[in-house]
DNA sequence: CAGAAGTATGACGGTTTCATGACAAGAGTT
DNA sequence: AACTCTTGTCATGAAACCGTCATACTTCTG
């Protein structure tokens, strides 16, 4: 779950921005001063960071230039201040984004959004399913099992990936027909042996399928 | 230098930003519409792009929407109009900042340089790659197996450039044929002759690829 | 408990997908 | 102009994969 610190002195500003952004679907904490937020981003380290300029204390300018020192952590500045002045010296700071209050949670949620992207794109080019000790790589078309590779063939690691978007969750022969073989109609049973196929791959034990198992007369899922 | 380009259709604006932006050090080009400025993109990308929203013909959304699917350069909107609904959308779109006009250019100028040190920091390593043993130089053009220098062809290291900024990742050859060939169609067994080629050079035992792996039915990664 | 319905799995032939060597056309050099 | 290097096309063979079927097994139902 991504993670934002709100450093913000204000305790009604920052109350409200906290909630506002747990609705959002955002992991908050809130610091109510520099030497608090440094704290706690050194402690556990949130991947977004919300500063007020007007801090009592060491002021705004130089809580950004310290967490830039210490952390690449994308850092947007929430200011009531909106002087070019202050944007520019705050973005040299190391800022990565300014924002004049009373700021919009919308916006700054889109914002925060973006910033995450540009980060995640160049970052973080592949991303993870995990099944206990099964990991699913959809872009690298990998497979691992204990960490090993496991060698599957398109339709068995398209079928695995059918399966594992939807976790938990029980599919049915028809629907893993249309959505892995774009078949309108066609033999149920198709699937059954590809099932079987993935499962000896997968599977320590094929009669005792501890991942993908079989809903009788309803389909298959695949679980933690 | 950094190259910025323009994309505004008040030829008053748009020369105003281009000299202020040269002013500030950048080499700038301007377009005077979406289509012109995604022209220009393709043929010499630049390292930052600034789109007005409201240009005649596709509006600034689409614009950005399309220049996010051909590249990942950065996006700065520059609209009159300061409205959170405008502003989100734009994000969403795939833009990662909004300015509100008028602009001051010094904060113009800050917020392009915030926005090309998060890429940077991000993308420094690209400068050499390696993959175990093999490493490759974007910028000299060149490649070296232990420390050994490669003679590729032109193609050759393309393919190799192309696989190599994406490690891991499963790269079709309908993506290959269009980012190395810049091919919209064609005979995807050009795409297997060149991989052969390739690791004929690169590869101990071609038959047994370390590299430069084959994922049947998917297409082709480079891997550590 | 027997039959039915549902599921698992091994075997087999046809098809798809890949790797590779040969070759001719084009680009660039000497 | 002869030469070399590169590139795209093609043909071939080998390997991997897929879908079907038959059979065996399990679970449900009356």
């Amino acid at each position: 779950m991504p993670g934002v610190l709100v450093i913000e002195d204000d305790d009604r500003i920052r109350l409200s921005l906290v909630l506002a952004l747990e609705d959002e679907g955002y992991a908050v904490r809130g610091a109510a001063s520099a030497e608090e937020g440094l704290v706690a981003q050194r402690e556990e380290p949130a991947d977004t960071v919300l500063v007020d300029l007007m801090l009592p204390g060491a002021d705004g300018f130089e809580c950004i230039r310290q967490l830039r020192r210490e952390d690449d952590v994308p850092i947007v500045v929430v200011s009531a201040r909106d002087d070019t002045h202050d944007i520019v010296a705050a973005l040299e700071a190391g800022a990565d984004d300014y924002l004049v209050k009373p700021v919009a949670v919308k916006e700054l949620s889109a914002r925060l959004r973006a910033l995450r992207r540009r980060g995640r794109t160049l970052l973080a080019p592949v991303s993870t399913m995990a099944f206990g000790d099964l990991e699913i790589l959809p872009e690298a078309g990998e497979v691992r099992l204990r960490g090993e590779p496991v060698a599957l063939t398109r339709t068995e690691f398209r079928l695995l990936c059918e399966l594992a978007e939807h976790p938990g969750l029980v599919l049915s022969r028809q629907q893993l027909l249309q959505r892995v073989w774009e078949y309108e109609i066609g033999d149920e049973r198709l699937v059954d042996v590809h099932v079987g196929r993935l499962r000896q791959k997968i599977e320590d034990d094929s009669r005792a399928p501890r991942y993908l198992v079989t809903v009788r007369g309803m389909g298959y899922k695949l679980q933690k």
